[in-house]
DNA sequence: ATAAACCATGGACTATAGTCAATGGTCAAA
DNA sequence: TTTGACCATTGACTATAGTCCATGGTTTAT
């Protein structure tokens, strides 16, 4: 499969299947002809980059994408690290929905105050 | 006022200070010896860089400090404009706080999902 | 035969808030 | 006088996830 079939595919443009594959995200990549320079992608990418996207509406990196791709590709305890990272992702959100309530609050606090001046 | 002057009663690095000034946070910067090209930070600039800092806690960008300082330099409805900016950024970390609440909520049904299919 | 569509590569650019290094000049104290 | 501390400017670099452009080669359709 040439990078524009791909790219029709998956929905993803050409220049981010690049970038993906500067990433290491894709795999079975091959140059099969002597007369041109043009690449082969297999059929495995469209599923990878299916995940990626898939993944990415979790937040997850392009970097945890690949780490979490690298897993499946030696298919053992898929399972359990999967679960692991998905953990690790939640508590990572959570922390960060903390933050953000806890500036809230001050900001609420701020506005508050600044009411308060103007009476 | 020398930028290492500036930069001990802030607390901020000489490196950020230039950062500053090249977004146009700072004022009253002159280079008064004609035998050096030292400049010249006025007194202000302390204030100004506090300001900031405050405002940064409740996660304005410098772009956004630069226009409160604006705003405060012109010295008209500053109370005004100053609840408004604060208002907005209410609204826009609410969002934030919303969409990562969605993203937590579906990253925990992946979770409980994973697990059924474990047992 | 030629234009349009495709392909590969490299590099620059987006935003944010700085940090770090290199270069060259200046000032103060010993 | 010379060393260390200071100053200014420039440009590169950090992270993220791409996008866009230029250049040059190839393929396909008309």
């Amino acid at each position: 499969m040439k990078i524009g079939e791909l790219s029709k595919k998956t929905g993803v443009s050409r220049d981010t299947i690049r970038f993906y594959e500067s990433r290491g995200i894709l795999t079975d990549i091959s140059r099969p002809f002597e007369w041109n320079n043009y690449k082969n992608y297999g059929e495995k990418n469209i599923k990878r980059i299916q995940i990626v996207k898939y993944l990415q509406r979790f937040s997850f990196t392009l970097k945890e994408c690949k780490e979490l791709l690298d897993q499946r590709d030696l298919s053992i305890n898929q399972c359990v690290d999967k679960e692991v990272a998905f953990k690790k992702k939640l508590v990572r959100i959570e922390e960060q929905i903390n933050e953000l309530q806890e500036t809230r609050d001050s900001l609420i606090e701020l506005i508050l105050e600044q009411t308060k001046k103007k009476e």
